[in-house]
DNA sequence: CAAACAGGGTTGTATATGCAACACTAGGAA
DNA sequence: TTCCTAGTGTTGCATATACAACCCTGTTTG
């Protein structure tokens, strides 16, 4: 117990209000279910998020896709690497300098489709776990910060 | 536009729910904040997490930390260890057999203690981000998945 | 007692992530 | 034309994360 003239505990402070930490546990145990459902169609939830993601805005230029999905340009180079070599996506060069453009192919395609099933499985898993108006949250948390971010 | 006998494409069913992809957008876009915001504090916003729930559960097993953060047992024993080196937490032997006890050391309770203002700041931009209701919203998901979580 | 089992931690390997520094292209400024 | 700058992608390095396989220790079971 603080004395009275004592602020709360630097640690305790931060424990008990740290949004970091909270979106950072339910970005764990969120992406644990995805994982573990998805793992016989061979792919993370990482993955089938960017991939979704192009298929649908795609062709697409890497740098539009960092910015609509908030990763650091050399992390999705990276990651956009291993579906290349995965034969997922294509990546072409081009026109104007320097720039790319992905595209998911008919390989890429079909990796969605055959994941869709357990994506809806662990979807549900998700639900329950984030309970009663959870999942709701977590999408209206999503929204604004989409609202926010610099995506344009 | 789908014909009236064709389902959602899979990539577009997925891309406009996917809670994983949802999660993780939130938890890149806030740990950013954090992380630069306590850049010259030298420590993460992952290691600002774990240091402070020890400082606050502690002296406590890796196991139960583990449980409790929802974090792999051997994540975790690599994020202590970079700890200790740090000279932020020590590590001993417990009783039992084969278990371990972490503390936080002085030099760690400094570091925290440094972060604080930095932290706070980061979390007020959070605040902001996640806008209106967003951090309520977070906070609500995040308990209703801790409490579902097997922590204990 | 010996063997099996359960709990707890580490290590090998792989993906996901970010920052800093670099390389390349294109376009404007001197 | 030459230089500077802005935009785009890659690479070196480090942390964060997970799974599988392993090692240790203590308990349970045959």
């Amino acid at each position: 117990m603080p004395r009275f003239d004592e602020q709360p505990e630097p640690a305790a402070e931060i424990m008990g209000a740290c949004l970091a930490g909270r979106t950072r546990l339910l970005s764990r145990a969120i992406t644990g279910l995805y994982d573990e459902a998805l793992r016989d169609a061979n792919i993370t939830a990482a993955q089938l998020t960017t991939l979704s993601f192009i298929h649908e805005l795609g062709p697409i230029a890497p740098g539009e896709i960092a910015k609509e999905l908030v990763l650091e340009k050399s992390t999705l180079s990276r990651n956009l690497g291993r579906m290349e070599r995965n034969g997922w996506v294509t990546i072409a060069q081009g026109e104007a300098g320097h720039t790319q453009i992905i595209r998911v192919t008919r390989k890429g395609q079909a990796v969605i489709a055959k994941a869709l099933p357990k994506w809806r499985a662990a979807q549900e898993r998700a639900q329950e776990l984030l309970g009663s108006g959870g999942a709701e949250a977590v999408i209206r948390a999503f929204n604004s910060v989409r609202a926010r971010s610099a995506h344009a």
